[in-house]
RNA sequence: CGGGGUGUGGCCUAGCGGCUUAAGGCGCCUGCUUUGGGAGCAGGAGAUCGUGAGUUCGAGUCUCACCACCCCGACCA
């Protein structure tokens, strides 16, 4: 690829207010260009790096028995309605209608597609188990697009799908597991494999593969000894017993003139903030109910555990109003003691759930539903009673844990009978001649946003250094003044041998070219100038380490070949 | 969806009611010159100032609405 003739050339000053670096990155150097927020042109140099990518995904998932195919993007809305997942997906489904006013989905995961394929065709124990995969694009009308590639409206994913009986399951998960290992290897992408939460995907558990990063979005603890992590919505920890030792005492309702905050609440009474309950009041649009999750008073409500264990979907903060009027209570006031069943105005459920923490301290105080009002000395049990009790608690690190955030570039799913149960017909026929639902896994991979991980992980303070694997060259030539004609012979003749080379042959300054040299980030660099022209050799540097070494022609192909 | 911010040639910025022809730098084009870390000189092309209303004798500049984008929160590959 001569320079010269490429498409959208490297350009130093765009991007420049991006806060991501491989944002800004990909950008200056001609890999990406925003369209509209959160959809990226994935341009002449960008689409090299992305089919090398792909090109590893798909010998791994080839190597662990996967078979690829494709699905269509526009998906019948019907198949998304019957497992109620046009209501309840994380990600704003996108819908499109044709002509006749046939609705459609457009394609943000695939899990109906590939059993309605599957169904089509009358399945046997004799097939399983398989495994399905494709890379497709993929559109989630997200709230908001953030970091260039990291989070996007529209991108290409890999997305495998395994169908076998219960037993078979196991070794499959694993089976991907390992494949996602290597794929990541080769792209010299360090993950962590973390523990997580199925959310909208269903399924009863499942694992992130997430890079460790500063931009990232996932939070996560991982065991400093034995690595194993879990994403910060499954974390369990203990948070140890406070005062279980004391006695309880009587409950007494004091006056409270404070401010709204639990550190107004530990300051006014001079009491420790684990000895505070902390109330905080959700609604849930799904089961259209109050839901009101207290925890003790040093510890965090986690969301999605939340939902979870209140058996919600759609939680969101309580208004004002709402605590006011239809609760009964005040804003910083809330109180399990004496809190209501249902809205008085509006009769809706009101479901209290108490994070198992609460158990761990005694004589605790709080808000006593009336402003400038608390109660002190309230007891589980004997004062309240929680309707639920469970594990809602953020998890915190600590000597053992230790927290990190990071990109998620791919995850795997068990998904059990979760779509077989829902959809029909998902069924095989076994030995003994009987219908039976198939168990399910999937399998997904972002590439645009593993692009963006690499570059994260894989930059200076000059340019990105690809690792070999899935730079978009092998070998970028510099021509500076007098190596000319050894350039265009290096150059036609590493390419007659199939080498993939980025050739700058443009008009510029020697500084200009080695600046986009460094910017885009090929692993070799080639010089030739007038001097080495004359000594026959190539001056070849290494991008990420800087070491130089005058090679001859068939040296330096021999190395390209070999490498 | 809530909060904050920004919209002026491809990019960055100036202009903030009347200096009239919207200015400068980068980039782009032409010519000369130059080639080991983003060169120089000369010339040139390129903007109805996000969109639409309104105020005014007069709007890039003031008001309102809308739109787009960026940043911060709740979701995910």
């Amino acid at each position: 690829m001569r320079l010269s003739q490429l498409f959208a050339k490297p350009s130093k000053n765009e991007g420049l207010d991006y806060k991501i670096d491989s944002h800004r990155l990909l950008t200056q150097a001609g890999f990406i260009r925003e369209s509209t927020a959160g959809r990226y042109y994935m341009l002449p140099l960008g689409i090299k790096v992305h089919q090398n990518i792909e090109k590893i995904i798909r010998d791994h998932m080839n190597k662990a028995g996967a078979q690829e195919l494709i699905m269509p993007v526009l998906h019948p809305i019907d198949l998304w309605e019957e497992t109620n997942r046009t209501t309840t997906t994380g990600f704003e489904l996108m819908k499109v209608e044709d002509r006749r006013g046939a609705e459609f989905a457009l394609g943000g995961t695939a899990e109906e597609m590939a059993v309605d394929l599957v169904r089509k065709f009358n399945i046997s124990y004799r097939d399983l188990p398989f495994n399905i995969y494709q890379f497709s694009m993929k559109f989630r009308d997200e709230l908001r697009a953030r970091g260039g590639l990291l989070r996007v409206r529209e991108f290409v994913m890999k997305d495998a799908y395994s169908f076998s009986t219960e037993e078979q399951f196991q070794d499959i998960y694993e089976q991907m597991w390992d494949a996602y290992i290597n794929i990541f290897a080769d792209m010299d992408l360090k993950v962590d494999v973390a523990a997580a939460d199925n959310g909208y995907i269903g399924g009863e558990y499942c694992h992130e593969f997430i890079v460790e990063s500063e931009v990232g979005e996932s939070r996560y603890l991982v065991n400093s000894k034995t690595g194993e992590a879990w994403h910060e919505d499954v974390a369990v920890q203990e948070h140890g017993d406070k005062n279980t030792n004391e006695k309880e005492a009587k409950l007494e309702e004091v006056d409270a003139p404070r401010g709204k905050t639990m550190e107004d609440g530990a300051k006014h009474h001079n009491l420790p903030m684990w000895q505070q309950i902390k109330d905080v009041l959700y609604f849930d649009e799904a089961t259209d109910r109050y839901v009101l999750a207290i925890i003790r008073g040093d510890l965090d409500v986690n969301e999605a555990k939340l939902t979870h264990v209140a058996k919600a979907w759609d939680l969101r903060a309580a208004s004002d109003e709402e605590i006011i009027d239809d609760l009964n209570s005040a804003p910083g006031f809330i109180s399990p003691v004496g809190f209501v069943k249902k809205g008085v105005k509006s009769g809706k459920e009101a479901v209290m759930v108490a994070d198992k923490s609460l158990r761990s301290i005694r004589n605790a105080y709080g808000g006593a539903n009336k402003k400038d009002k608390d109660l002190l000395n309230i007891n589980i049990d004997r004062d309240y009673q929680p309707d639920i009790e469970g594990d809602i608690a953020m998890a915190e690190p600590n000597e053992a844990m230790i927290e990190k955030r990071g990109i998620e570039v791919g995850n795997i799913f068990q998904l059990g009978y979760h779509y077989s149960n829902l959809m029909d017909s998902a069924e095989y026929t076994s030995k003994e001649g009987k219908r039976e639902k198939y168990y399910m896994g999937c399998y997904g991979i972002g590439l645009g946003r593993t692009m963006a991980a690499i570059v994260e992980t894989h930059q200076d303070e000059k340019g990105i250094i690809w690792p070999a694997s899935i730079s978009p060259a092998s070998l970028h030539i510099v021509a500076m003044r007098g190596g000319e004609d050894q350039a265009e012979k290096l150059y036609e003749s590493l390419v007659s041998s199939g080498v993939e080379v980025i050739y700058d042959d443009r008009d510029l300054s020697a500084g200009a070219k080695l600046a986009d040299a460094d910017l885009i980030g090929v692993p070799l660099r080639a010089i030739c100038s007038e001097k080495t022209s004359k000594k026959d050799v190539i001056e070849v540097t290494s991008r990420s380490d800087g070491d130089t070494q005058m090679l001859k022609a068939d040296e330096l192909l021999n190395t390209l070949k070999n490498s």
